[in-house]
Formats: C-alpha cells, structure tokens, sequence
RNA sequence: CGCGGGAUAGAGCAGCUUGGUAGCUCGUCGGGCUCAUAACCCGGAGGUCGUAGGUUCAAAUCCUACUCCCGCAACCA
C-alpha cells in the first residue's frame, strides 16, 4: 500500500512530569501505547506516535532548588533519563516532545492570548479566606467556625488575581459530545464518573495562571503570571504536530489531528476528557476519538520507598531479565480495567513458565527435530489427519481473535491469544509424537508434515508477537528462516516457503532462573540500594556506628543545630493516658484523654497504624505540653506523644524507664 | 455520609454490560512421554463466588443494606 493511500492513526502517551527517574508503572504506559502503535503499524496504519516530557510546575522548581541546579538543569537530566528508558524499552516513537521546547513554549503564549483576546480567558481574582500566618486560602467549606483548620486563627476574606477559564460556556457542549460519542471515554465506567463529579453537578471556571512560582510559560502580556501546568501540558498534543495558533500549521497536523487515541493513566482522565476538550473546542480544534484511561501497574510486595530499596525500574529489571520479558510482564500483567500487581516472584514464575516453557521451549524442540529428522529441511507433503485441522484451526482463530482484542484495547488478553498459539503446538507434538513416526521409515512423510505445521504455526505466531516482544519474534522468525508475516497473509494457513532450511543451532530464547537465585541477588541490590538513599540523605555526615543490632542503625536528615536557649523553650511532662479512642473521620489518628499532673489535655497522634486504642490506656508516656493547640479532623489537640519511628513507619511511644507520676518534667 | 476500586480453589485473575452446568494461569497430587530448557501432554483434588436480605422458574451476574481490604484526597502536633 502506498504511504498517501494508509489510513493516518495518531497515538499519544501522556507526558511523563520530569520531577524524577520513572519507575516500571510509568514505563507500563509507554510499553502499552508501543505495542498498540506497531500493531496498528501491521494492520496498516500510517501511525503517528508521539510521547515526551512535562517540565513545569512548582514541584520541579523546589526539587531543583533541593539539587541545587537551575530547573532548566534538573529537567534537562530527567528527561534525558526518561529518553533512556523509552529507547531501552525498545519503544518505536515518533516524537518526544518536551514542553520546554522554544516551539511548544510559543504557541502556548500564542494559544492563551488568543484566548484571552477571545474572552474564554479573563482576568479575575481569586477569591478565598486567607489565613496570614499560614500564607494559604481556603474555601469556606473548609473553614472551622470561620478559623483556619490549620492553625485555628481567624481568617480574612482575600483576593489574588489570576487569569480564569470560562468552562461553563462549553459544558454543555461537551455533556452532548460525550453522550454521543460512547467510545470517548474508555473504559465506559469512567464516563460515568466525570459525568456525575465534575459536569453535571456544574463545571467551574479554571484558574489557569499562578503568580506563586516562576517555572513555567510566561503569560507574556502580562509577565507577573506563568500559564497553569495543565494548559501548558495538554497542548503538547498539537505542538508536537507543528500546530500554529494563526493558522500556518506544519504538514502534519493536517494529516494527524485529531488523535486517535490518547493513552492515560486514569488518575488524569479528568484532565483530558474535560479541560483538554474544551480547550479544543475554544480553539475550534476537532475533539480526539478516544481517551483510554489504563488502571495502573502496583508493586504487589509492600509500598515502594527509596530508603527500602525496593523501586522497581525498569533498567534493573532488564538486567534481570531483557527487554522483551519486561515487555510481556508489564503488558500481561495489566488488565483491561483493575490495576495490575508487579512482584519479583511473579515475574520469574512468567518468565520460566510462559516465556522459557511454553515459548522457548516450543521453537527449541520444533527447530532440534526439524534438524535431526531432515537435516533442517521444511517440508509439507501433505499427508495429513484429523488433528493438524484442530492446530490449524486454533492458529486462525487465534489471528481473529488477536483482531478483535487490539481493536478494544485489550492488549493484556491479546497476547494470551498468541501464546494460546504456542500451547496448542506443545500439544499437537504430544498428539503426534514425531519421535515415534521417525522411527518408521514409510511415515516420514507425516513426520515431515507435522514439521511443517509445527513451523507454519510458530511463524504466525511469532509474527503476531512483533507488536508485543519485537526483538523475540525477530529472533525466533531467524530461527525458522523465515520472514515476519504480515496481518493480512494470515488468512490462510500454510505459508511458510516449502522446502526452507531452518537454523541448525537454535538458541535458548529465554533461559529459565531459579527463584532462589534471583531473590539472593534482589536482596542484596535492595540493601545496596537503600544504603546508597541513606548516603544521599545523610550527605556529608558519617553514619553513627553500630547502636542497632542489625549493624546500619537508622540516618535520618540532620537538622540544623539549635542553642541551650532554643531546646530550654520546649516542655516535656510524663502524661498518663485516661482514655483513648479512635477519631472517627481519620484513619491514622487516636484521640486520647492525658492526664499531666492536674490537668487533663486532648491530644491527638497518627499512630493507629501502631497502637489500638484500648493498649493506649494506662500507659504512661512523654508529652511536649506547650505546643500551640491545633485542630485535626476538627479536633483540637494540646500537645503531642513523642514516638521512635523506624524506617517502616513502626512506632514506638517514649516511655519513662523507671515508673514516674503524671506530670513530671523531663528534661 | 470526601472520591474511586475491590472481595470468585493455596496464590494471581477472568466471568457480571445482555441472569441459565463457575473458568484460566501458577502451585499441588497422580499418570503419560522422552524431541525439548527437570521441559511438554493428560487427569484428580480443592470454591456454599465477602455477609444478610430482595427480584426471578433460575443470581457470581440485577436491586438494597452491611462488613472488610486497597488506592487517591485529607491528615500524622
């Protein structure tokens, strides 16, 4: 087919924020929108492809400022690590775009002045209560008896100005598109929520500029404010097809907007099923066809933290166990809307079982009998029986069903079709046992043909893999010696070139590992790990030596050193807890009665993960009792029970060593 | 009543839209086979589908209430 006559299809991944290295559920998204791009590449597409980088915000100014570069520095080196990873994942993109790219950076100025000029952006103040002390505005609704929840201190009415977008002119519009386009929203349960949340309860005008930090795209007719995150964001979508705000769009935007399908995770549907239309529809922009909010990719074995070490990135995990059985975990592994769990014994179970077993071990012993039954030689002679229609049959329907999977983005069961390929061959051998028949000489012409079955099917099937694990299916096609077959030669079986020479010594796709042996290794490059975050956080300053049994102790970051008089301002009394129970809107907190001396105070701790509420009473603890009152949850609490905290969050509550009476000073 | 997701065999999941014999992978037990990477193939055991009601000839599936888990948000004085 010629490139003008192919059917243009414009896929995107979300742009992934630069405040650090990725992580495996990041590299999940641009795994996914890789394969679902390569596979509508095979069925015909002009595809265009399209991932990269989102370099503003607050966040990434003050992490910069931590790392003591210019933010320009700091997202100049994440992204070149994300880059890293993308082109590691053997990920097939056609742009990365960055959105400090000078081009991109333009157009959003040109793209909000034309709104404002337009009169969908206006100028406003932010109106909110505003507690001084704690710089920050609150809403009403979170204002306690018109004080601060945070500090408890009246709050004044305040304004702010800031630039606004008029969302409600659009909303109805938008409510009739999405009831109208059912395939919007994928999946469908997601419809119902923006639905309910956001738009038909009524869609607020969104604020759209910040003046309370500096990196990100100046609002250049009025230097004070930068563009908000998000409008700077989204708009990637058609900078990086050469979009021009007066019209002298680059050559591809006529050809690719509006996208086929953007690629979310679905903590973001909000933003492109809601904000990003409406943009569009201020910019008389056509909508995109689809946004696919995919579930996420959990680490099953306890939550991620650097100081355990325990990250999963997906170059360690190459390291274990190449690119292309990273590539089936992450994508088998996903379902099509709960999120997926990632752990290490999992992934070794999937590689032994699906990838060594099932797989590699198909093509080793196909290739091991082609060579020693005919010297290598392919051949179909066409003495056939009942059971090759059942393996033929399996393999069609297989290719069919591979269709229909990837046109609903069921990428995950799409490739349990395909190894349904290579199951259904390990048991065609079983039911033909060409060891048998080579021992006969007048059934060497069967044996043949099962060979040839045998090849025919893990062509397709290897064909059909290239979306999914590009370099395996080249590999095993090399094998066989044969090229990758194309989507629309599957229609029939038998194809495979008569007489081919396949390879005379197969190698071992994927070797299998022993649980044991990758675990030893994991725990040691998670210990490594952790120690390498303590060094980070402890910079400069010698560990203390050996005061734990385990040998590392705990470094936490050191705080700067205060005077005798600093330390003299604060209280500690020993405090005998009365009573306690749990504070019914929170989760973490108990609400404990003490007694300190002669009077009885409420306080307030985070420590329900540790303690129940009854073995709190009773226990005699350190209290730092001229702490300012504070409410949490709407409680007030007057003090604070001092705990040790390990690296796992385990608490324990400071006890007096000897038995001491209530209200005591400790100091 | 902050938002959302979930509870199905020892583990991980599918099935639920559109009610009709509960399925897959791994593990386990037994058998087969020997081309192959202790692999491959067959079979068995193992589930009152979170609880309690309701609708129905019929409920894992639809409705109601409840319990517990997990994210996010809040919060950890």
């Amino acid at each position: 087919m010629c490139d003008k006559c192919k059917k243009p299809y414009y896929i995107t991944t979300a742009i992934a924020y630069t405040s650090g290295k990725p992580h495996i559920g990041n590299t999940y998204e641009i795994v996914l929108a890789d394969s679902i791009a390569r596979y509508k590449r095979e069925q015909g597409y002009d595809v265009r492809f399209q991932t990269g980088t989102d370099e503003h915000g607050q966040k990434i100014e003050l992490k910069a400022a931590e790392a003591g570069v210019t933010p320009k520095e700091f997202v100049d080196d994440v992204a070149g690590q994300i880059k890293t990873i993308w082109d590691l994942m053997n990920t097939s993109y056609d742009k990365f775009i960055r959105t400090t790219d000078a081009d991109h950076e333009k157009q959003v100025q040109k793209i909000f002045k034309k709104l404002y000029d337009k009169g969908d952006i206006y100028k406003s103040n932010y109106e909110g209560l505003y507690c001084t002390p704690c710089e920050s505005f609150w809403t009403p609704s979170q204002v306690v008896d018109g004080k601060c929840p945070d500090c408890g201190r009246p709050v004044q009415p305040a304004s702010e100005e800031a630039y606004f977008f008029r969302m409600s002119k659009y909303a109805q519009r938008l409510i009739d598109h999405i009831n109208t386009h059912p395939e919007f929203i994928q999946p469908v349960s997601r419809k119902n929520e923006m639905m309910n949340n956001f738009l038909l309860p009524g869609l607020q005008d969104l604020c759209v500029s910040r003046t309370s930090f500096k990196w990100g795209i100046t609002v250049d007719f009025d230097p004070r404010h930068v563009v908000y995150v998000w409008l700077d964001a989204l708009t990637n979508y058609i900078t990086g097809l050469g979009y021009d705000c007066d019209g002298n769009h680059g050559e591809l935007f006529g050809k690719y907007w509006p996208a086929d399908l953007h690629l979310i995770g679905k903590d973001i549907i909000r933003f492109h099923t809601i904000y990003w239309p409406i943009f569009l529809m201020a910019l008389d922009l056509p909508l995109p066809k689809q946004v696919f909010g995919h579930p996420w990719l959990l680490q099953g074995d306890g939550k991620m933290s650097k100081s355990k070490g325990n990250v999963l990135y997906a170059d360690t995990l190459v390291d274990f166990f190449g690119v292309d059985a990273v590539r089936y975990f992450v994508l088998h592994e996903m379902p099509f809307e709960n999120d997926g769990v990632i752990t290490w014994e999992l992934m070794i179970e999937r590689l032994n079982s699906d990838l060594a077993n099932i797989l590699g071990n198909l093509v080793k012993r196909t290739v091991s009998m082609t060579n020693q039954y005919f010297g290598g030689t392919v051949t179909s002679t066409g003495v056939t029986e009942p059971v090759d229609a059942e393996l033929k049959e399996t393999v069609l329907e297989a290719v069919r069903r591979v269709n229909e999977k990837m046109d609903k983005l069921r990428v995950a069961d799409a490739i349990t079709e395909i190894f349904g390929i290579f199951r259904r061959s390990n048991k065609y051998i079983d039911e033909t046992a060409p060891w048998l028949l080579a021992k006969e000489e007048e059934k060497k012409g069967r044996l043949a043909e099962v060979l040839y079955n045998l090849a025919e099917s893990i062509t397709i099937g290897a064909s059909l893999l290239y979306s999914f694990m590009p370099e395996t299916s080249e590999k095993i096609l090399a094998q066989l010696c044969t090229e990758k077959r194309a989507l629309d030669q599957m229609d029939v079986f038998g194809r495979y070139p008569n007489g081919n020479k396949v390879t005379e010594n197969p190698e071992t796709l994927f070797a299998r590992l022993k649980p044991a042996d990758v675990m030893k290794q994991v725990e040691e490059m998670q210990k490594k790990a952790a120690r390498e975050s303590e060094k980070t956080q402890t910079a400069g300053k010698p560990a203390d030596e050996n005061d734990d049994k385990s040998g590392n102790g705990i470094d936490i970051e050191p705080k700067p050193e205060i005077t005798y008089e600093d330390f003299a301002k604060l209280q500690f009394q020993v405090g005998e807890i009365i009573s306690c129970e749990a504070v019914p809107k929170s989760k973490k907190l108990l609400c404990s009665q003490v007694k300190v001396g002669g009077q009885v105070r409420q306080i307030l701790s985070g420590i329900r993960s540790c303690y129940s509420p009854e073995e709190m009473v009773g226990k005699k603890v350190m209290v730092v009792t001229n702490l300012k009152p504070a409410k949490l949850s709407g409680m007030v609490s007057e003090g604070m029970l001092l705990c040790a905290e390990d690296e796992n969050g385990n608490l324990a509550l400071m006890k007096p060593e000897k038995d001491m009476p209530s209200g005591a000073e400790i100091c």
